[in-house]
DNA sequence: TGCGATTAAATCGTATGCGATTATTTTTGG
DNA sequence: CCAAAAATAATCGCATACGATTTAATCGCA
């Protein structure tokens, strides 16, 4: 039997995953920072000065991807990259100040997504959770 | 209210998108092509004989994404560029025979991500849609 | 008919993303 | 205590992915 693409529960997350991206981009456009570069900074909103590898640990990416992220939120001058003191090896990231202020400004972001994928509170949460125990099974 | 990465809908796509790709790879390196380049080539198989620009409007990515990757396609067999006869703008993309028979090669491949997602069929096609449902959501 | 508008693919620059490797530091075991 | 092993981030090469622009071909209409 033939798949399609269309047909295929793999595509179906790639190309969600890529809309999701074009979704967020004309908010976070303004605000002159990338949606991966979002995604760490609401990371370590939540969590500030982690490590590249617990940052890495996190959002499952490797310090090949985060370390030239993490150096342009440095440049945009939204994080500070400092070498952890007991530990040589690791170095932590905490926000600046502007990294701070970067989380009010992007605060209605995921209701307006939300919004505009016109799915309920409960809806998103339990598509969430599906689409997460999937990749929980997928990363075993 | 702050949202971790992990409470986010769109986090979760993003993380288990990576997760499909990551689960993908083992079984299409030893084929010699990637996961962007076995969607295409999925495309193809329903398909012959496509346009770039038709291509790109089923997987919803632009020429700029797309021509490079075909002439890694081509480099490899798989597939033949050729342009058009009746509007020498469109580049239309064939299978080679070794693309053809890429296909049964990875037949079992569907299935195989399928067990280790641990979905039943009937949960795969509904988790499918519901992401396909929120994709054409975004893509407004 | 012919010229401006449109379409299609390719090109270019920028930003991920990963695997393999490297450099540096820390840990561990004899 | 010290050399081997392990851990950590960075580097490098390769492969997407997109927006903006370019090039080439076709279309539309006056």
């Amino acid at each position: 039997m033939i798949l399609s693409p269309q047909d295929m529960l793999c595509f179906s997350l790639y190309s969600t995953a890529h809309a999701m991206q074009a979704a967020y981009k004309p908010l976070l456009e303004p605000l002159g920072i990338t949606y991966p570069q979002f995604l760490v900074l609401s990371t370590l909103w939540t969590r500030d000065g982690l490590t590249v590898g617990a940052i890495g640990e996190e959002m499952m990416l490797e310090s090949s991807t985060l370390t030239p992220l993490l150096k342009k939120l440095e440049s945009k001058g939204l994080v500070s990259r400092i070498r952890d003191k007991q530990d040589e090896r690791k170095v932590r990231i905490w926000l600046t100040e502007d990294g701070q202020d970067m989380r009010s400004k992007t605060e209605g972001f995921a209701e307006c997504i939300l919004e505009s994928s016109c799915l309920s509170a409960d809806e998103a949460i339990k598509l969430r959770d599906d689409v997460l125990a999937l990749r929980d099974k997928l990363t075993r």
